[in-house]
DNA sequence: CCCGTGATTCTCT
DNA sequence: GAGAATCACGGGC
């Protein structure tokens, strides 16, 4: 049986789908992935590697198996596992999962509805208490550990991606068929001009 | 639909 | 450097 290294070193198209069932950990909190999304490599105008290694996205430029964590819209955070051979940046943003255990926790921070609970990639960071400080953690050991799910997880979806201005149109999103806990679909915000 | 919010990145100097 | 645009979002209406 592989290890979780050598199934995430494969090609993050390959990748992404298997992540969907596996569970995410921090400490009391897990979460089963049940959306996921591909950023590949540097062809792909998506992704925060297709204009090279800045400080923000380092990590994606190093091994698979890492979180790579980010902060946006001056409030959120959002987890990606870096996938991919060591030299191509490519990522799977996690976009949506259920909290599986550590419930209680889990609503203290979020203090939503429990189908909400991790339903959006900035939800899952906040109920698993994932932020900066985890930027670049090794998933195989510590207090936050992935584990894949044991066989596979039923009906997969796939469609375009959520909320990019540039290549949103691959459809390199997947996600559960069905799954109560997956996104809502937004498209990109329609870039406005300073008038 | 609108808009908060601030780090990061871009585009000039 | 400075100033501006951008932003893999979410909550509220």
């Amino acid at each position: 049986m592989p290890g979780l290294r050598d199934v995430l070193s494969g090609p993050v198209l390959e990748v992404a789908p298997r992540l969907l069932g596996a569970t995410l950990r921090h400490e009391d909190v897990a979460v089963r992935l049940t959306e996921v999304e591909a950023y590949d490599g540097p062809d792909d105008p998506g992704s925060h590697a297709y204009r090279g290694r800045t400080r923000r996205n380092a990590v994606m430029f190093g091994p698979s198996g890492v979180l790579y964590v980010y902060f946006t819209y001056g409030m959120h955070h959002c987890a990606n596992i870096v996938v991919g051979p060591a030299d191509r940046p490519s990522a799977v943003l996690l976009r949506a999962g259920e909290v599986v255990d550590g419930l209680e926790h889990a609503r203290e921070r979020r203090g939503s509805s429990d189908r909400d609970l991790a339903r959006g990639p900035a939800r899952l960071c906040q109920a698993l208490g994932v932020h900066l400080s985890h930027d670049g953690t090794d998933l195989s050991r510590g207090d936050l550990t992935l584990t894949l799910a044991d066989g596979p997880p039923g009906d997969v979806s796939t469609g375009p991606r959520v909320g990019l201005r540039h290549a949103a149109d691959r459809p390199w999103r997947f996600w559960l068929t069905g799954d109560p806990t997956v996104s809502t679909y937004r498209p990109a915000a329609p870039t406005r001009r300073r008038g």
